[in-house]
DNA sequence: TTAATATTTAGCTTATCATCTAAATATAAG
DNA sequence: CTTATATTTAGATGATAAGCTAAATATTAA
């Protein structure tokens, strides 16, 4: 819970998520929307992988991310029991 | 938007939340939860205050703090945007 | 005005983090 | 088996951040 609040707190690693939500995409594809090198994205995404925010799975060449949206959900869970009445 | 996500990224200032969810508390109530030092602590509700998840406000010697649930309900529509149908 | 209490500011240290380049690994194709 | 492509790992660097102690500020009370 505390891995997925710091990967979160990254815009870049948020931006990352906002891809995967719209579809699944390769590794590069990913570092292709930034301006950041390939390694430093590899970087981020190894951070959300071990925040399992992600999930990766290799296919030929190229290594296919996807969101995990469980994690997030559990997320905002704590949101949730944050917003509820205060004083509850 | 960038600095709550920053603010929410550790744990200990998501702890002070929590108390504030409670009720209104001093600088000092607060800080007598933690094991770290006055400064420290006021150095994390100055974090807080600039990404306005929190208020605050003197009342004679003490600094009244009290959470602000309006950004974190806007940190909480970027999960709802989030959760939403995958595609979407 | 002086002393006591509450909180913050200043300055420093250490650890964490984002980024880079270069090199390593893994798969696919000629 | 050699080359090309995709991705990660290693190692270094500069910036950010959390923590501390000491000092400053603000309020209250004697």
């Amino acid at each position: 819970m505390n891995d997925a609040f710091k990967a979160l707190s990254d815009p870049t690693r948020r931006k990352i998520l906002q891809l995967l939500k719209e579809k699944d995409l390769s590794a590069g594809d990913i570092a292709d929307q930034f301006d950041i090198s390939k390694p430093s994205i590899s970087h981020h995404l190894n951070i959300l992988k071990q925040a399992r925010l992600v999930q990766d799975e290799r296919q030929g060449q190229n290594i296919i991310y996807s969101i995990n949206l469980t994690v997030m959900q559990e997320a905002m869970g704590w949101f949730l029991g944050m917003i509820g009445t205060k004083g509850d």
